[in-house]
DNA sequence: CTATTGCCTGTACTAACTACAGATACAAGC
DNA sequence: GCTTGTATCTGTAGTTAGTACAGGCAATAG
């Protein structure tokens, strides 16, 4: 119940499975994350099951926003079956904690564009607070 | 009141006053955001307080998270004082719809990864539902 | 006058791909 | 066997917004 007859295959094929162009495999392949796969008497690579199941954990992993540093960390521990929950767990919400920090910047960044854009008017006239606010120096506040 | 003794400024100066790394007063200037300056006689870069305001504004506007493609944009209606309260605001707009999109998509990461931490037991053996979820090939369900 | 900064240009590097060009391999049809 | 068309190959360059040099002049302090 393996599917044997459908292995191996070719980069188009894995692409296709996989939602990851050629382009994206092969630098995966470079980088380190994907082993060379054997290739054939014209030298075209050939995937088997194992590529299939590594590759889908690498674009799972990077649309979770896992940098490709934390992938390798990832799967070098997968690799070395030296994880354990704990150790997963915790890289886990490492990540978290990044992603609750750039949602924290973000949600800055918002009020203060909203408190700029409160200011304006709305008008056609070519004056704005936005502008003027981003446009004035440092030093206009005590001589410097 | 305008300081005019303190002008004009070398590179050094104007990057101190701005936060803004030599290098990367270099890059604004290749890039056309910041006007070529003047040189003195041995081709050293010197800036008045022109340059020092519009790379405030441009410094400004990177730390609320727009592009340079968008500063650019504002850069332009500014040059050309073909700019209103109306279209500044439209694009301040524009922006924080961007961010907020940017937030949504990170609270969805959050979400999911959490879930998954959610099964860990934390313990110390050599297995990990994260892991397994994130392995699991696509084709699992039903034979593909 | 010389030593020390300061500044110059040009190139290469970062992350995570994407997009070619130009050449070769493979599969199918006849 | 030959041809055609698609698949794949390698290698290079582009993307964003800078950063980091190397190797060489310019300005300035003492």
């Amino acid at each position: 119940m393996k599917n044997p007859e459908f292995f191996p295959i070719g980069i188009g094929a894995l692409s296709a499975r996989t939602d990851c162009k050629i382009e994206t495999i092969r630098y995966y392949e470079r980088q380190g994350l994907l082993p060379d796969p054997p290739r054939s008497a014209g030298g075209h690579r050939l995937y088997k099951e194992d590529h299939l199941k590594r590759l889908t954990f690498i674009r799972r992993c990077r649309k979770l926003g896992f940098t490709m540093a934390q992938i390798r960390q990832l799967l070098g521990l997968v690799d070395e079956h030296q994880y354990s929950c704990e150790n997963i767990k915790a890289l886990t919400m490492d990540h978290v904690g990044e992603i609750r920090e750039k949602i924290d910047h973000l949600e800055r960044l918002e009020q203060a564009l909203l408190r700029m854009a409160a200011e304006c008017n709305g008008d056609s006239i070519p004056s704005c607070p936005v502008i003027d606010a981003l446009y004035q120096p440092l030093s206009q506040r005590h001589s410097n």
